[in-house]
DNA sequence: CATCTGATG
DNA sequence: CATCAGATG
């Protein structure tokens, strides 16, 4: 179950496998109505009323309160590095010094402890780490100005806690968690772990530590919960991060008391991604996907200022995404 | 017994295997005489009178002619290029322009055939490729001005010919091998195949030729012949490429009536090596091997002019070497 | 098309 | 310390 460089002989059922339901849809209204199958609204972005702002903040902005005016008082990054060494060659850790979040959470480390470059210890920031069994992959970590109460690795359930995937810091006021949630994988061979395993029990974890305090999850978690999330929802829907399984556990998650601060700020937002594939220059295209979020315990949404996506940065794959709250 | 990237359990003896021994040599003069041991000439370089040349050409000199006053007619070089698509990148194949030679022979292309670039082809030079059943594994090349009679890939012995080792041209007065000979490996896991059974099938096929036509053999042929091949033959005599059984099949194959044509000309040259490992430096300190060869039948003797190292050329971990004869 | 490992030299 | 392949995303 836990990877270990193993083949995948798997068929790949994740290139565009619904090539002739879309021309149907896209047909549908030429059609006399015979066909029993309906337009699926889940399908294809929502339309909006021509006018509407679908813009979202990339930057951060100071000015941004609360609802009741209060100012930030906390800035948290969350960023998939794809490989915490290489990132770091190419300057990653500067992010630090322009930007000066007193969180940065990362994601996909693929470093193991032994491994970590002694660069990676900064002046000014305390850091945690959480490293699979196997070498190379998956992996988090944490930076945080303040020292937390408590840090913990993994959620408490061993299948799920060689990979690295969670870090928990404690603090006065709430519960941060930085995940990098487990990938579906080609031919969605992972697909069942994922929603019926780990989805359910990472579920009832954060509802427990909610219950004890607030919390903020953050992190890649490998789902793009609607049409708005990606730029081809129509082609990837047996794609690993959109499939239905995956989209209904977020949704699920969402219903459980927790809210995704993006969307609550960016309603309307558009073309929001924070991940794009290396291949077929889809970052130049703004072929993307969101799959990185910070979702908050319901409330705190008294105390949110902003949620941005900070799209111009490179040096992975995903861009680094940002909170601003008033704790 | 051909690789296939299999795990190697095998100790590892060629760090420093014989420190205690070169101790014991070194204090030999100081001991009275009660060891066995005698000081092992074939251990360290043998000394030269004082102010004994040891230099050797670097640069071709188109001056230099045969005993009988003849001018070079040819021109032939050798390289091992360490990964062909990497040394084209790094614009190996300037040296075809820069160095204008008849024949080019390249080792170590670790490229199959379906993955050669488009470049590997040059405008005025027939290009010839042998390669390994294992992908990015060993393989040779060679790029001729004038078309050969025939290019024969292996020397007819199934067990040696699925690595792309040898590639063999037959032309006018001489016929031309190049080989990438198997390497004994770490822990000289491979040693026995190297020279029980590759060195003596090989010198059958290039004895097999020599009946017919004289013969060129370049290549790298990985040993180093004698003390002087290499910075440190006391702590490399059980190393892949200083065994004994290695050495002594190279001087077996001379003994079958080939010479070194280096050796033959500079008898006396130190620090001739054509091979550095990228580790500890290597290069910059002049740590190396002479593993690159060009090994005549004795009648081509009276056609050499000059058999040079261009250790200043880089690309690779192998520099390349030259031959010109008058043919 | 990036990152990584592990084999090979 | 380079090359390469193959796993992973």
């Amino acid at each position: 179950m836990p990877a270990k460089r193993k083949s995948n002989k798997a068929s790949s059922a994740n290139e565009e496998p619904e090539a002739k339901q879309v021309k149907v849809e896209e047909a549908g209204a030429s059609n006399g109505g015979a066909k029993t199958s309906k337009p699926k609204k889940e399908d294809s972005v929502e339309s909006l009323p021509e006018g509407t702002d679908t813009s979202f903040p990339t930057a951060f902005n100071p000015d941004k309160e609360t609802a009741d005016g209060r100012k930030a008082t906390l800035k948290i990054t969350s960023w998939n590095v794809n490989g915490l060494r290489a990132w770091m060659k190419g300057d990653g850790l500067s992010y630090l010094k322009t930007h000066n979040p007193d969180i940065l959470c990362v994601q996909e480390t693929k470093c193991s402890q032994a491994k970590l470059p002694k660069e990676s210890e900064v002046e000014g920031y305390h850091s945690y780490w959480s490293s699979a069994d196997t070498e190379g992959y998956a992996g988090t970590g944490m930076y945080t100005k303040t020292k937390p109460i408590t840090v913990t690795n993994g959620i408490g359930i061993e299948k799920h806690d060689n990979e690295g995937r969670t870090i928990t810091a404690e603090f006065d006021k709430f519960f941060l968690v930085t995940s990098y949630v487990p990938n579906s994988g080609k031919g969605l061979v992972r697909l069942d772990y994922r929603t019926k395993e780990w989805d359910t029990d990472f579920q009832e974890y954060l509802k427990k530590l909610d219950a004890k305090k607030p919390v903020i999850l953050c992190g890649d978690l490998n789902v793009a919960h609607t049409p708005a999330d990606l730029k081809n929802p129509k082609t990837n829907k047996k794609t690993a991060g959109f499939t239905e399984a995956e989209r209904e556990q977020f949704t699920n998650l969402l219903g459980e008391g927790f809210v995704d601060s993006f969307r609550e700020l960016y309603p309307n937002a558009r073309d929001c991604f924070s991940f794009w594939t290396y291949m077929m220059n889809a970052r130049a295209k703004n072929v993307g996907w969101r799959l990185d979020y910070f979702v908050l315990s319901e409330r705190l949404k008294s105390d949110l200022c902003d949620s941005i996506i900070q799209q111009s940065i490179m040096g992975s794959d995903h861009c680094p995404i940002m909170l601003s709250m008033a704790v």
